[in-house]
DNA sequence: GTAACAATTTAGACAAATCTAAATTAATAA
DNA sequence: TTATTAATTTAGATTTGTCTAAATTGTTAC
């Protein structure tokens, strides 16, 4: 079975938001699609019937087992260019994301094969990511945000889950990258930012929005 | 300005037709697209609105430098992938055009730019034919086919130009890769036939077919 | 329990790239 | 030069993924 770009992009949001929210629904896909309600009923049905999803009208829909390995091998063809575009073109981890959104289309077992033996089968990719294997499987890692990790303990970052350009030049910004030491100094309530101390450096406040994204391994 | 595949595909596929026939008509287009005539011509109204080729109806069409242009990028793209996937991820030489002309499409001058500096540069692909550098400049090479070259002399094979994997099984078999070097040592008028020596080897016999797509350097 | 609202689906339409069948133009051969 | 043939184009339809507007279903607040 082969599968069109766009179905692939269905799937792939789907995963996600599968494992974001604990509802998921024709709104909100429609949302991360950035198309309207209606195209995304027309697309459930289509995904529906070649069987990478189950779906019933008006009362939900999840992917299948079939749209769940699916979603996973672009998902590790996906981290896989990732990682070769910074290790081995040298790109800056906040520009691969959109390339690798159109290289994870390109289809072919034997390509993937050779490229994660090329690369020596990473297990993370350039945003601390874990890649999946041949079968869909990953390592499962320990990891909170910056919002729910305990005080004044010594946190090394392992991911940053948001791949806008905007974000990580940010953090590029507070020299804050994939293996970054630092320390959760206090919390602020009144608007929910966090002060944190990297390395050795002077401390730093990081808003909300910014610390949320920013997980480490407990 | 931003083109769909299938105008790219149009646009390299007239580019090659230019080179290798002295007259390109709606007919053989359609032939090298695999569509009906009347499909290319839906086509060609649509290249010309985007100024890629200039084209007069039931006259004829050809590629306008903005045209010919793309075309060179394209081939840039699909050489340098082609290169890539046999000289990094170790593909024989017989499966690398299929990818390749999944990879041409992925849209990013800065990739480009950083795979051929990866690459450090190579002139050639692995089929022996020149990779054009940004501006879409190329080496041009002396060459000629073994239905045309002197008996007798040590030519060296510098180019295939048959992408088909049955050809390219068929050299593997006859181990002809590109730098072998060959010595021509008579040619059969009653069906064009050529028989070579490979290196030390027995004398073989090849036939027109295949030794019409072997190139040697002059 | 039902009215109001939100979420979802249907109906009908459109652009891209294709097709078939019919019409038109150009080339050629007598 | 004109008739025939070959090449090309037009007309109208199809598929994929999308849209808007209207209809339907499910949920929630009273």
């Amino acid at each position: 079975m082969t599968y069109t770009t766009t179905e692939e992009n269905y799937i792939k949001a789907i995963y996600h938001l599968e494992h974001e929210h604990e509802s998921v629904g024709t709104n909100l896909l429609s949302a991360a699609m950035q198309t309207k309600p209606a195209s995304v009923t027309d697309m459930l049905k289509k995904l529906e019937a070649k069987k990478l999803l189950h779906y019933e009208k008006y009362r939900g829909f999840r992917l299948s087992d079939q749209g769940n390995k699916l979603a996973l091998t672009i998902i590790r063809k996906h981290r896989l260019w990732e990682y070769f575009l910074v290790e081995k073109l040298g790109f800056n981890w906040d520009e691969v994301h959109v390339l690798a959104e159109q290289l994870e289309h390109v289809s072919s077992e034997d390509l993937i094969r050779r490229l994660d033996e090329f690369l020596e089968h990473p297990a993370f990719d350039p945003h601390g990511d874990p890649i999946p294997d041949v079968k869909g499987k990953f390592r499962k890692i320990n990891q909170d945000n910056l919002l729910g990790l305990p005080l004044k303990k010594n946190l090394k970052v392992s991911a940053v889950k948001n791949q806008e350009s905007e974000m990580l030049n940010l953090l590029t910004q507070y020299e804050i990258k994939i293996g970054t030491q630092l320390k959760i100094l206090r919390r602020f309530a009144y608007d929910g930012s966090v002060e944190i101390r990297i390395e050795k450096n002077a401390a730093t406040i990081l808003s909300k929005q910014v610390a949320q994204h920013i997980y480490c391994n407990l």
